[in-house]
DNA sequence: TCCTTATTAAGATTAATTCTTATTTAAGAA
DNA sequence: TTCTTAAATAAGAATTAATCTTAATAAGGA
């Protein structure tokens, strides 16, 4: 049930994975976006935009933050990478594809996913029919991590 | 299991209400904090900061959105209110105290409530304890609400 | 290799939220 | 009831996340 992500991919490794899907989808693929889609695929840290910027301006000394947004809002239409509702109003991003769900520790913001596919299967109340059309459902689980209940003791 | 929320409440009642909490807490009850939580107690509507503002200025015209902030916190420390994560980047706050989900709208980002108390009360994946200690859980359900649906047959 | 058009970088802009400071007021004491 | 004082407020400035504008660049097909 303990899932793990993926590696992160090679450069090589990420453009053969996104070629096709960007072809189809009639968009260019550069190496902005190849990087970024590798940042946020080879980690499960759930980064926020600010988060890969100050990663990948080591390599691409240039890169602007708006090219950050603008990618991760195209690699979200694409269904690449799913954007994380967090504690703080940073947006954060997700590339783990796999239906899972979210602990948030509520003292240190940390996302850690978890896996229960007999939930994702069950039916959900009749009530929510009349709400409208369900598209996804997703659990947040919160509380306090075992890193900052360790902090506490102390 | 279809809930309604109470009533709006008058500013007797709402001050009859917050006293106590307030005077232990050791803070005070102002006529501002009053009539704040009266707008997010009595509707189901998911206010905003903003959508807060623009109403109480009607009553209270020198009132400043810097009020609305601080005291959205305050009583979402008193655990009055809850902070609830939407799809655009406002904030949105909630006073159902109760048990309860929510179905997001993807297309207006309306917010409507839902009751699963079984769920509530079922025990979560073991693989959880390993992730901290567990304070709450909530599960959002995405999807389209019957009247964008409306809408998009025209 | 060349062309066309999408994409990018840079910096300006917007919008939500928070901070600073002077003024006002709630609530307990006299 | 009036006084006192710390806490709360209003106003406007500041901050921060995210988006927009525009001129320069580069992907990918011809």
């Amino acid at each position: 049930m303990n899932k793990k992500h993926p590696e992160r991919l090679t450069p090589a490794e990420a453009r053969n994975m996104l070629k096709d899907i960007f072809a189809n989808a009639g968009i260019k693929l550069t190496p902005q976006r190849i990087e970024i889609f590798r940042e946020v695929y080879g980690t499960d840290s759930h980064p926020s935009a600010e988060a890969i910027y100050d990663k990948l301006k080591q390599k691409m000394p240039t890169i602007s933050i708006d090219t950050i947004y603008r990618t991760l809002g195209t690699l979200e239409k694409l269904g690449l990478i799913n954007r994380v509702s967090a504690l703080d109003r940073q947006s954060r991003f997700d590339a783990n594809t796999e239906k899972h769900h979210h602990f948030i520790c509520t003292e240190c913001g940390r996302i850690t996913d978890f896996y229960w596919p007999s939930f994702d299967s069950s039916s959900l109340p009749d009530e929510l029919k009349a709400h409208g059309r369900i598209l996804s459902r997703h659990i947040e689980v919160r509380g306090i991590c075992t890193e900052c209940l360790q902090k506490k003791k102390k």
